[in-house]
This record gives structure tokens, C-alpha cells and sequence, in this order.
DNA sequence: AGAATTATATTGACAGTGTAAATATTTTCC
DNA sequence: GGAAAATATTTACACTGTCAATATAATTCT
């Protein structure tokens, strides 16, 4: 059921592919709609017709990136493990993400590359969103008893492991060398842990 | 002293002024070399010689973005005040720079825009850091008696400001409306402020 | 001081880029 | 089969960074 039709096929998601693996082999600046739509051998005002612009080609990609990023997180999560290790695997998860594919995190996470008001996108980032939401469910690390204590965990935890990825990808972390590698993993600059139940 | 000499007087500090100007109107994506050039009234192949390409003026605007970076950073801190106080002003005043000046706040933190092996931004940036590093100098959330653990403080307050900052920028927090106000303020999503001493 | 040298700015050109309009081709629908 | 819609190509334009060659001003040297 899936064969070929019209002229290619499937060039949308051939086009977001080829976006992928430009990304990986040449960064984001040697991302370009003429550059795709080169790689999969088609003319350079054919990627036009199914994103509007560049940055609706972005966008998508943006949204397959979030679908891979979510995978990355869930990959080391035992069902049964405690708490404290399924937040820090999720977290683990996440940092090597955007270790393994430098350009695209940043794609997904620059303000002015991606459009967030697109629909399939805001559902792919909140569904990545959602996993360290429900893994943190229940925890309140307000102990005065302010409000929305649930939603705070969530944004401290996001906050946190956002950071950490962009700044050990700028290379804020590595003090001396330009190595890149950040001093210490996430897991031990994450000092909730002390205080969080098993 | 400073009267004008060469042809411009002082291009290269021109240059710079003119592209953060442009950042504040145009964003990001209207920065140009040629952009720059033609508001300072010089030819489009005049930046050439004073930054070697692009990536050397976007570097050199992004270490005086640093230099304003700091003083956001120090603008409402009492030195007399608490440590809570002043770490907590600092922190605001992280947010506030990010909320104020968003495209220059991600042409700063970028990892392809600026050279990071610049010697200037490298010290700016630095810079920048040690307010934070100096204000939680002491302070020690690990009472696993783990090694290192100032540094590890640090790199915890600094991700998780980062990672909020650039989170609310990219409307991330914001889950119904596209208004990109994050849900709460910085202060309320720091946990550890329950642990700190006054 | 005058000449040589260096620093700085201009001009023109080239290969890229995104985008738009007009055109061509294929598929789908009736 | 023929009409209509979807998809791809061609052509063109304005814009970009970068380079080489040229021009001009400032500095340095003798």
C-alpha cells in the first residue's frame, strides 16, 4: 500500500531525512532547503510545496528531533526501578541526547529556527515534557507549603538538565581545554537527590 | 585624546554597537556583515578587516553581550544583603538580561555563532560565571561528603538558570497560550533555597 | 620634510541562499 | 477520457559572506 505514488514517493519525509543527516555530517549552517532537496535529488524550489519555508522544514525536523529525543530519555527506564533512579536515567537520557546530536538539540531549542506555535511539534515536546513530569509526579520539594508545588518540581528538573546539556555543548563547563567535556556528569550536580526519597 | 583618526575613528566599537542595535530590531536573523556595514554608513567589505568574518564580529558582540550579561547580573545586589538575598537577585537578574535582550541572549549561548576560543569572550563569559561561583562560594548541597562539591554547586545553579531562561525564551513554560510568560518566576523554582542558610 | 610602509576603506565579482511566479508533469476524481 | 488538483521544474531576483584588486589615509623611517 505504501509504493510509490505521484513523482517520489514520500519527499516529505525524505526531505526531513535528509535535513537529519545533513545536520549531523554538517551542522546546522550547511542546512539549506537547496541543500535537502539536492540530497534527495529533486529540484531546489520542490521542498516549497510541503513546508512553506525554511522554517517549516525546520519545524519538522525540530518535530522528528523531539520524537528521538523522548526515545533517548525512556531508553534506560527500568519500570521497577526507584524513583530516584528512573529521574536519573531519564536525565542521563536527555544530556546524552544533545551529546549524540549536537546540532539538531540546538535546532530544537533555538527560539527564532523552529515556529512553537506548530501543532505537531508543541504535542512532541510536551510528550518528551511529560516524561520527566510523570517520573517527578508527587515530589514537592517546597516544604513552606507554597502552591503548585507539583509544577515548580517540574520546571526546577526541566530547568536543570536543559541547562547542563547547553552549557557542556558550549564548552561553559570544560574550564581549562576547549575539550568540551564537562567536569562532572549530571547525575552529581543534581543535589535534590540528597533529599529525595527512594 | 580620542579624536578621530583613520578614516572612521573607531569602526571596530561602531561595528559592534551597531549590531546589538540590530539584534534589539531585527533579531537574529537580520544580523548581516553587510547589515552592520551599511548602518555605520561604510562600504559592505569594510567589517573584513577589523573582524575576519562573521563568526569574529557575532563573537565580539557576544562578549560585550557578557560584559551587560554582569552587570543585569550585579544590578540588585546589596552587598550587605543575605547570601538567600543575593543569590536569589542574581539569578533575576540572569532572567531579567535574557527576557530584555532574547536574540542577544541566544547569539551569546549559541554553541555555532560565537568562537568560545576567543580570549576576550572566554574572559567575559568567565566573568559572568563568578558572580554566581562568588555568591555560592561555601555553600554545599551534597551532604554525602562527595568531593567537589562547590563545584558542583555551582554548575547546578548555573544550568538551572540557563536552562530556565532558555526555556521561557523559547515559550516552553508557557503550556496553554503562546504568550512565552513562563507559569512562575525564577525564585519560585528553586528548591534548595528551602535548604540554604539565611 | 619627503618617501616608503602600513593600516584602513572601497569596488567589483562570485558562489551560495530563500523565495516567488510561471510553467510542466503527473496523479486523482468524476 | 477529460477536468481538476497535486506535485515538481524552471527562471529570476534580492540578499548574503568572502575574496582579490584597488584606492586612500595615517604612520614610520631616513
Amino acid at each position: 500500500m505504501e509504493q510509490k505514488k505521484y513523482h517520489h514517493g514520500d519527499l516529505k519525509q525524505a526531505l526531513i531525512e535528509a535535513g537529519l543527516a545533513i545536520l549531523e555530517t554538517d551542522g546546522l549552517p550547511g542546512l539549506s532547503l537547496r541543500a535537502c532537496a539536492a540530497r534527495t535529488g529533486v529540484s531546489h524550489a520542490a521542498p516549497k510545496n510541503h513546508f512553506g519555508s525554511l522554517k517549516g522544514l525546520i519545524t519538522a525536523i525540530a518535530a522528528e528531533g523531539f520524537r528521538r529525543h523522548a526515545q533517548f530519555m525512556r531508553s534506560g527506564l527500568m519500570p521497577g526501578a526507584s524513583r530516584k533512579a528512573r529521574l536519573q536515567a531519564a536525565m542521563v537520557g536527555y544530556v546524552r541526547f544533545s551529546a549524540a546530536h549536537p546540532h539538531l538539540f540546538e535546532l530544537m531549542f533555538s527560539p527564532n529556527y523552529p515556529d512553537f506555535t506548530d501543532e505537531t511539534l508543541r504535542r512532541n515536546a510536551s510528550a518528551s515534557y511529560a516524561i520527566l513530569a510523570d517520573i517527578s509526579a508527587g515530589l514537592d520539594w517546597d516544604k513552606a507549603g507554597a502552591p503548585d508545588g507539583q509544577v515548580k518540581t517540574e520546571m526546577m528538573l526541566w530547568s536543570l538538565v536543559h541547562g547542563y546539556a547547553l552549557l557542556s555543548l558550549s564548552g561553559q563547563f570544560s574550564k581549562g581545554g576547549a575539550t568540551g567535556a564537562p567536569s562532572y556528569p549530571i547525575r552529581d550536580i543534581m543535589p535534590a537527590f540528597g533529599y529525595l526519597p527512594e
